[in-house]
DNA sequence: TTAAACTTTCAGTAATTATTGAAAGTTAAA
DNA sequence: TTTAACTTTCAATAATTACTGAAAGTTTAA
């Protein structure tokens, strides 16, 4: 397998990856050529790579900056815009998982917590959907404590301590 | 909030939660209404229950068989077929991590690996392609892992355990 | 067997989501 | 200022994905 091949491959397979996870695949796909690429890209240069429309790649560089996977550069000497992603990959998990937390996870709580605070009725089916929110709550605030205090921890969090830990 | 009202909002919340999962709306919607269900239900009441056509209710709830999530029981004196799902959180979480893991990340990490793998020619950006998806390849094994090793803990796993550890 | 009760399949259609491209907006060099 | 270089916005359209309903398939009671 050559470069391009490669490259191609890397790249259309994180952004199928991407759609999955509640990304759209341009964005995905932006965000792939932009962590193996050497320097920092142009608009213009990631249209043309990716062959997708100019309104396309703006508003979906937009959002990776929302999400702040990716920043704009300043190239001397340019008049144009130039972007880069974030190269490490463990900072770039620990925003991806932020995010998600903020975005999906915790509103989704909120939900449960709603829905298990309901009055008991004393009916059968008002225990039950008491008692399974409840626990799918109690479950999800867990989880996402656990993700964020993964995500926290600098530099190795996961091969180091936690990692080894669990055996 | 009221019973009917709850159960209307624990069931859209989990629908639309889903599609960002990559689970679609509708196989989520079964899922929750027979997660707060105190008895198994038929075809006839999930259709009747989320207003979903026959065809809809009979493939989503293949696909949540095949996950694992929901399983056929039947209920003597009955001809038609009864669904239940899965009624622990726990185990749920598991089934859910195991088929995740399974479906999309390991495919994934195959993909990374091959592409990290090809030929080192010299030059910068195939170093640079190696060098990013290498990392990639070891964080996403690394949280595989992870994933699957809490996910196989029986019992009280998060809160016991790994949660205190990590403070 | 047969036929009623039930489930699955799938072509057609609806709903949703992503993409384009051109016009409007912005910036900065001349 | 003006204007050329560049970016953003957004209505129209394309692509994708989900859903319906009726026909075909299956099972079991009589």
């Amino acid at each position: 397998m050559q470069y391009q091949e490669a490259k191609d491959k890397f790249i259309s397979t994180w952004g199928s990856l991407g759609s999955l996870w509640g990304i759209n695949k341009a964005m995905a796909q932006i965000q792939a050529l932009l962590f193996i690429s050497t320097k920092p890209l142009s608009m213009e240069d990631i249209m043309h790579d990716l062959k997708i429309s100019r309104g396309n790649t703006s508003m979906n560089l937009r959002q990776l900056m929302d999400w702040g996977i990716v920043t704009k550069v300043l190239v001397s000497g340019e008049r144009k815009e130039f972007f880069t992603t974030e190269k490490d990959v463990q900072e770039l998990a620990r925003i991806v998982a932020k995010e998600r937390s903020r975005r999906e996870i915790k509103p989704v709580i909120k939900v449960l917590d709603e829905v298990s605070s309901i009055e008991n009725d004393g009916t059968e089916k008002t225990k039950e959907l008491i008692k399974q929110t409840k626990a799918l709550k109690e479950l999800s605030d867990d989880l996402d404590t656990l993700m964020n205090k993964l995500v926290n921890q600098k530099q190795n969090w996961l091969t180091k301590s936690v990692f080894k830990l669990i055996k």
